[in-house]
DNA sequence: CCTGCCCATTAACTTAAGTTAATGAAATGC
DNA sequence: GCATTTCATTAACTTAAGTTAATGGGCAGG
């Protein structure tokens, strides 16, 4: 986790935090970048598996990168039933919105032992004022969230249970895989089944059944931490899963000369 | 937040475009930040009811301001059935990835006549860099679109049909209030029941149940083409809604106030 | 080693919501 | 004016998923 900027090295991917490495996947950084992001990284934190770690109604204070572990924000009804809205892997950002949303509508709970590195929102500013194209990727890492909530919109709302599973599945793995904690087709699932429960508006029991039988069709296999996709093909169809929307970006230079009043202002601030 | 006598005129009012409006709800905008907006909203344009605005797949050019009408964000599966993801009300902005996304993985069409505001999501650009409270504001409008998907995602996984259909009218209503476009207890509904169906995962025949069970309950009333909420009160104690989400942002002035501090301190801050 | 807890599985039964289809009520068109 | 279409309603029936509950496998802790 620490720094290293040599680029040319061969270990030059293995360094760098999830985040960068989502980052790489869809736009080239330059060194300069690369140290603004590694100053976010300054804060490590590590918080329990089972923790709150932001709690519905609180006042947004701080934001945090996951590097290591799964988390999710989920909000609670009455009745005692819980509904996840999204899962947070490494590479991810707790409270995105810190910045300017004055109170957490949600909660977020640890699953596993999680490393964050903590950063002040405030820092985004003057990261968006001396490297603009900060300022556009972080905008793109917002976009993508809101096509992964849509997603879990038509997952929760049109599809099967049988095909709603599988879809979850497909889009964990593919986003496990974009920051290298994924094999080809399997990954690490340190989540109870009740996790996708709550995620898919399902019962516990369903997606009990419902597991069974994409294990019957030959389609998963499930051992206790590990979930492997045996069809990987099959299973994009039978669910019509389509992952570009999880890296794909405009050319990010050709925006900004494009649009480039007074380049003047945009002097290299790094000491 | 705090009224103010020009805010309160019904002149003022009806002069600025609901995005404007919406925005004044939460923080004051000085002289040239309004003509900063004003100045996005100079390409209007109209569409036709039940015309496609944006296609699946198609590369993102445009991104529109609602200044009048119904739209909606959608997406459709092989089996027919179609899920909305959310509505677009006047002053919302259709398309705000734009600048960034490269393909919409949604499509958007008009439900009634659309009057819309045309812009170059590059003008954004120059926009931030030139205003940076407006910076924050955009992303304020962002996380509250972050905020609404999230409630729909909770409506459609672990509500009734009943709750969810009395939820999604509660913020219906309330958004459209924020711009003036709702009585105190009623709203113009130019949605066919079908689109409910489609925003909640619902079948028609059971919208059109679960409406009569409001109706015969004496807490909505429905004509052609108007709701009026009979019981605001008990509606949002019986689907706990809370709507704190859609009107709170964190004091701007002092965010930038702080960074410009911290700016200056940034080299001693850290190490 | 047992004890207890968590989690997954399976079966039996229930229910909320889906489906199909018939009817009516408006709105639209000729 | 009537014909056509669209939309809402209601009833009868079906089904996917929920509920309850019993069983068993791991595994942590004494």
């Amino acid at each position: 986790m620490e720094p290293n900027t040599q680029k040319d090295s061969p270990l030059f991917h293995q360094n760098f935090p999830p985040l960068i490495l989502k980052i790489l996947q869809v736009v080239d950084l330059n060194v300069d970048e690369i140290n603004t992001l590694m100053k976010l990284h300054n804060h490590p934190h590590s918080f329990d598996e089972l923790t709150t770690i932001i709690n519905h109604g609180a006042i947004h204070k701080k934001s945090y990168i996951v590097t290591e572990g799964w988390a999710y924000r989920y909000y609670d009804l009455n009745d005692g039933s819980r509904q996840i809205i999204n899962f947070y892997l490494p590479g991810d950002i707790i409270s995105p919105y810190a910045l300017v949303m004055r109170k957490t509508p949600y909660c977020v709970d640890s699953i596993t032992c999680l490393k964050v590195c903590e950063f002040e929102p405030e820092k985004l500013i003057e990261l968006f004022v001396t490297q603009p194209r900060l300022n556009l990727i972080y905008g793109w890492l917002l976009g993508r969230e809101d096509s992964m909530m849509a997603e879990q919109i038509v997952r929760n709302g049109r599809r099967s249970a049988y095909k709603s599973v599988a879809h979850l599945l497909l889009e964990i793995h593919h986003r496990l895989r974009i920051v290298d904690h994924a094999a080809e087709e399997a990954f690490p699932m340190p989540i109870a089944q009740h996790y996708l429960s709550n995620a898919l508006g399902l019962s516990l029991v369903h997606i009990s059944r419902t597991l069974r039988k994409l294990r019957v069709n030959k389609l998963i296999a499930v051992t206790p931490k590990t979930v492997s996709l045996l069809d990987i093909n099959k299973l994009k169809e039978i669910t019509e899963y389509k992952g570009y929307y999880l890296d794909q970006i405009k050319d990010i230079n050709s925006i900004i000369e494009n649009t480039m009043i007074d380049n003047s202002l945009q002097t290299t601030n790094m000491a």
